[in-house]
DNA sequence: CGAAACAGGACTGAAATGGTCCGATTTAGG
DNA sequence: CCTAAATCGGACCATTTCAGTCCTGTTTCG
């Protein structure tokens, strides 16, 4: 889970060199492969799918290259990696009333499910980029395994609710 | 990204409806595949991962089937669909320094990389699949479009801080 | 002792993923 | 004007992962 695909790295890569831009400066997608060892062609299209996503500029010619469209801080670890996820997001049946799952039937966690993503989903878009580059992992080790105290999902209000 | 796999989904299944029996009371897998639709054999294997992960137990012999090793409240999101996702976690270069990835040269993403992992696992362990099962979407549906505020990732403090 | 359950390894078919290749279009510079 | 270098973007391939099946034990109740 929250395995993130090659593409999703190496746009978090090139989203963080694009961050260390002058303004008005540009970055060609072979200096940038080259830079972070990343497969060139690969890295072109996954440009391509953040100029979609419109999270940065891109002008075309013998000295194009690409830009941010806005600050690393108005960028969130979402608008990243969401374009390369197509996933995004779940698990079981997303893809509601296709086959089978009526609800309540087979499928008793369509709901929770659903609650747990559109939380996972908040939570990371409240994180930008500029904070998450930035981040160093926290000293405490056994922190995964450590707590057994279950608390509620709602105590960490969804973001909308504030 | 959290894309849960088959596994996942039905390791939770079967713990719900683990949950739902009387004390003392067992299902055998070809019930409980049949309950719920899924593949009997593959189910078996999932059973078997949720006894070695200690969170069901099992009787074999004819009336034998499964139990829950301790209720719902005390099992986790985490304990029930980690050992399901091997790449359990995250992302890029968790294998540190397997190959290249000398730190801060390609991979300048490593350490953010696993602190929202850790963040995320310790997210996960703090959620029951009592209070999960009983969850559901909340009404706000532009939810996960809507904030475009960041905060910080500390803000919302490991548990394990406390 | 036989039916029914758990236990678990081996295998297969399909799908996703990472990566490559090639052609088209744009554009600065000589 | 013409070429080199860049963005576009579709087509393609190889490898791995995943879901599911099969088959052979071993245990245990009746």
């Amino acid at each position: 889970m929250l395995k993130l695909s090659k593409k999703s790295e190496y746009a978090l890569m090139a989203l963080q060199s694009l961050g260390n831009l002058a303004a008005g400066e540009r970055i060609a997608v072979p200096m940038l492969a080259e830079q972070r060892g990343i497969p060139k062609d690969l890295l072109a299209k996954v440009m391509q799918q953040l100029k979609r996503a419109g999270l940065v500029h891109s002008s075309q010619g013998v000295s194009g290259g690409y830009a941010l469209a806005r600050p690393l801080t108005a960028i969130t670890f979402l608008d990243a990696v969401g374009p390369f996820e197509e996933a995004l997001g779940l698990a079981p049946c997303v893809d509601r009333n296709s086959e089978g799952c009526d609800r309540a039937d087979c499928c008793s966690l369509h709901d929770p499910m659903e609650a747990l993503n559109r939380w996972l989903m908040a939570q990371l878009s409240t994180l930008s980029l500029a904070e998450f580059v930035a981040a160093r992992p926290p000293v405490v080790h056994g922190c995964v395994k450590a707590p057994r105290q279950p608390t509620s999902m709602e105590r960490r209000p969804l973001p909308c609710e504030a």
